[in-house]
DNA sequence: GATTAAATCTAGTACACACTAGAAAAGTCA
DNA sequence: TGACTTTTCTAGTGTGTACTAGATTTAATC
């Protein structure tokens, strides 16, 4: 039970690695069977398909931006300004996608490139992190913090791109 | 001679609009000869790789970026303030890259997407184009009329993405 | 209208890819 | 050790892709 596991880490380390520096189409199994120093059909004992392989690198990828956003905004004191909120949440995801390791950044360099079903199965993930920013912005201006006739969805965009 | 014209603008047309919404990948030859109602082997006759088709709609799409923001700067007034230049590039420059037709999109939505032979071809077009901001930038910031602390290349990055 | 040139099609090849089946090896534990 | 399980490998299949060769049709020219 235990090698298994070490492997199936390992792949899941190399296919996140492989796809943020690479992206999904250069991302093969071949190539990530080579990096660990496996055949590719070896692959397939630890994981179904290439894209169920892609999708849990994916998942991790947004588990720990969430992760890291609701993390700095726990350790704020418990009645704290709704931009101060903002700017930690900002730097937060900032960091989780820019210098978090591979698998947020697997999800911001793949964007645009995965076939339609990985797309939609990740959707629900995306729409959940995009709550909470919607959350917090809709926090800013309701207190007037922030300018209310800024559109929402942009400042969104803008922000988690 | 004409014929041949008027396939080949078809074939760049149907090239750009499936590069600005689909990607590098899902634009297959095969699916451009049918959007046209072609056999996939007749665009052999018009271009010799899919890679030169691609190269081709890419280059027109930063010349016409290009263009845009050339003539945006051509039309302000002689002596005009070095952040109004800024203001109206990057307005031609938006205008051109969202809803400035499918050429100057492909560049956008192919960008990490592309096989190295290809990236490598246009880093030159983008040098050029990355220029004229670099110049926009530098002028505001001698003139005094931008901060002088501020990352030039970040600046650059921020606006043209 | 006949002859030549241009343009497209039919019918393939070659290759890279994801993936499978079954044999072989490595690991586990009495 | 020996029986059993887990893991990996060898050797393929099938499919989609870019691309080619040569026949065939369509357009241009005299």
């Amino acid at each position: 039970m235990k090698k298994s596991d070490r492997t199936r880490q390992d792949i899941l380390d190399a296919t996140a690695s492989s796809l943020s520096s690479a992206g999904y189409t250069a991302t093969t199994v071949k190539s990530i069977a080579e990096t660990i120093g496996m055949q590719d059909a070896s692959i397939y004992y630890h994981f179904s398909s290439k894209d169920e392989l892609v999708g849990e690198v994916l998942d991790i990828g947004t588990a720990r931006a969430v992760t890291a956003v609701d993390q700095a905004l726990a350790e704020l004191p418990d009645a704290h300004d709704p931009r101060e909120a903002l700017r930690v949440a900002i730097i937060a995801h900032a960091e989780a996608v820019l210098g978090g390791g591979d698998y947020p950044r697997a999800n911001v360099r793949t964007f645009g490139q995965l076939p339609p079903d990985l797309t939609h199965r990740h959707r629900q993930g995306h729409r959940n992190y995009g709550q909470i920013w919607t959350q917090l912005i809709d926090d800013g201006v309701e207190s007037g913090a922030l300018r209310g006739d800024l559109n929402r969805s942009v400042a969104r965009l803008i922000i988690i791109g």
